[in-house]
DNA sequence: CGATTGTTATATACATATTATAACAATCGG
DNA sequence: CCGATTGTTATAATATGTATATAACAATCG
């Protein structure tokens, strides 16, 4: 899996990765089961320290997407609480729904949106 | 327009405050045209700093949503610019259905949520 | 045994968030 | 015109979050 990092970007490093992580996985480039590289390996091929990456690797584990294990290093396995998911959603699209309504956003523009972001889901 | 922060929450101050305000716009609480309070009145009234108001409300005029005007104060004012505000909704909607991908969230399930959601704005 | 794993600890540097005063020019009501 | 209120700007202090640099630990695998 390709990892690029805008460090120019307000975005803190950890939270890119993390977001990455979480793209791999929804597009498939990466599975269920698979290793993450580790820690350190991660860090030297992004050119980032050590700790930013165990940092993004906690927030996954936190987000129930990945296990950390000795030897086998971070591995995805996905726990899925779909209530807690559902919930957690609904109070990020909240926002961003209410910005977009404060736009003109239609409703039947962000179906389209949600249509057309899901085909890159499969 | 009721307001309330919760000083426990790790979501910044000023970004909690810019939240409220458009959730007061999407539901009509508060209309184009009409002004919100000075920044010193609403700091006062919430119990935080000045510069912090003032914070949310630049953050508001960047986003083309409010216009800051001397002795009027800050007054609703949509700057629309549907391509621009398209392409934000993209983006961030991006990493939040890949996360719901993740926790077996379906297309179907996200439509539900933008209807439901969508009940408050009118 | 030796290398690699996540984990933990400490220290430093920097950016951001929040508060506290203070002062300025512009503007409106009386 | 006067005085109060407006956004704006400046400075400073404190707290928190981000990122880096070393270092060491126990566990695990080949």
């Amino acid at each position: 899996m390709f990892i690029e990092i805008d460090f120019n970007s307000d975005e803190a490093i950890y939270m890119q990765l993390r977001n990455r992580i979480i793209m791999g996985i929804a597009t498939s480039e990466i599975r269920e089961g698979d290793s993450l590289p580790s820690v350190r390996r991660l860090a030297d091929n992004i050119g980032i320290n050590m700790h930013t990456v165990n940092k993004a690797y906690t927030v996954l584990k936190q987000e129930g997407i990945i296990r950390l294990d000795k030897r086998r290093g971070a591995v995805i396995a996905l726990d899925i609480n779909k209530l807690q998911a559902l919930e957690d959603m609904r109070r990020e699209l909240r926002i961003i729904l209410a910005k977009g309504r404060c736009k003109n956003i239609t409703k039947e523009e962000v179906h389209e949106l949600v249509e057309e972001l899901f085909v890159e889901y499969r």
